[in-house]
DNA sequence: ACCTACATGTAACCCGTTACATGATTTG
DNA sequence: CAAATCATGTAACGGGTTACATGTAGGT
């Protein structure tokens, strides 16, 4: 799925929305799964309207550039339907962390220290994130299952940082004293 | 991480390789956490030689390609330790599969159940693939780490789907009769 | 008769990111 | 006084993917 779609889909579930407005959604509720950047998302509106999927309404401000507000065409609904029908909800996860982790014993011990609790405290935090999103007000049973899914495989990784670290770095140097 | 330093990554790990190889060892170790096509090697590690952070020799074969065999110099080890160093372990994951579960009112009961199918085998395959590694010969704590992560939150999420799916799909077709 | 493994490579394309440009208002 | 928020956009760059080009050997 590129940003095409995904501001289609963010337009049908949020409702009319600026390309401003449209990325704060993205970070709020798809940050953990899926990333689009300003750079991306203006462009992709701009094509979407032309293709017709979305309608464009300005509202003047003062001071400030005119809000474009984007509404989401009944062509673009289907379009954004079928492309979800088409796609093979595929994957791809590119981990540094795994890779620094694979290179353990080539790393200094505090790098080694350091990407260990950044990753404790990034697990954490979307843990925090998502069960707060899940809690705050009622969900479709497929948000609701991505929000579960997703505490389901951070909170795995939570868990087993936190049983394996110690014991990791004590082995990574056995002759450091200081906890 | 770009190809290059996973080239030389590679390298260190496995020892002197052609690019076919490079690319053989990272589907059979990398593939859960990085990516890299021929296209992307073979580019790679002509890059690589030029910089002096390979050396190549070739093995002359009849009726192939010569083979070309490269080999980590000093200078690539040290770049690559530095890289690792220099790296702030990040990770980004693009599901289109969280994506699609999320809009999973929007889908004809028939592609939800394939999706939620197919990527309950896609995770029961990681978790087979990953305890295979595992188990079957020796490792250095960091790679026996990167397994175990792996298997640990690749099962939470296959635990997660087991436990889910059949609920999930009797509650968007509650008028289905047929299991 | 076709697919897979072996073995290397290039060219075109796509598309996303970084950085830049502009500028007021509110918050710390 | 600096930083974040609001608000839109472009240009250059980077780098990976798809598809193509070439060709043998062995398995189904």
């Amino acid at each position: 799925m590129h940003t095409k779609e995904l501001c289609l889909g963010a337009l049908l579930f949020f409702g009319d929305s600026t390309g401003y407005e449209i990325k704060q959604h993205f970070e709020r509720t798809f940050s953990h799964f899926q990333t689009a950047s300003y750079a991306a998302i203006y462009p992709a509106l701009a094509r979407l309207e032309k293709e017709g999927l979305v309608t464009c309404r300005v509202e003047a401000q003062q001071k400030r550039p005119d809000k474009k507000i984007y509404h989401l065409t009944e062509a673009g609904r289907r379009h954004f339907i079928e492309a979800l029908h088409k796609s093979d909800a595929a994957e791809s996860c590119r981990s540094d962390f795994i890779l620094l982790m694979f290179f353990a014993d080539q790393l200094d011990p505090q790098k080694l220290r350091e990407i260990l609790d950044q990753q404790e405290t990034k697990l954490a935090t979307t843990v925090e994130v998502l069960s707060g999103i899940r809690d705050s007000y009622d969900h479709s049973p497929g948000q609701r299952f991505t929000l579960d899914y997703g505490i389901a495989m951070n909170e795995a990784g939570l868990n087993f940082i936190r049983k394996r670290k110690k014991e990791f770095l004590e082995m990574e140097r056995p002759d450091d004293q200081n906890q």
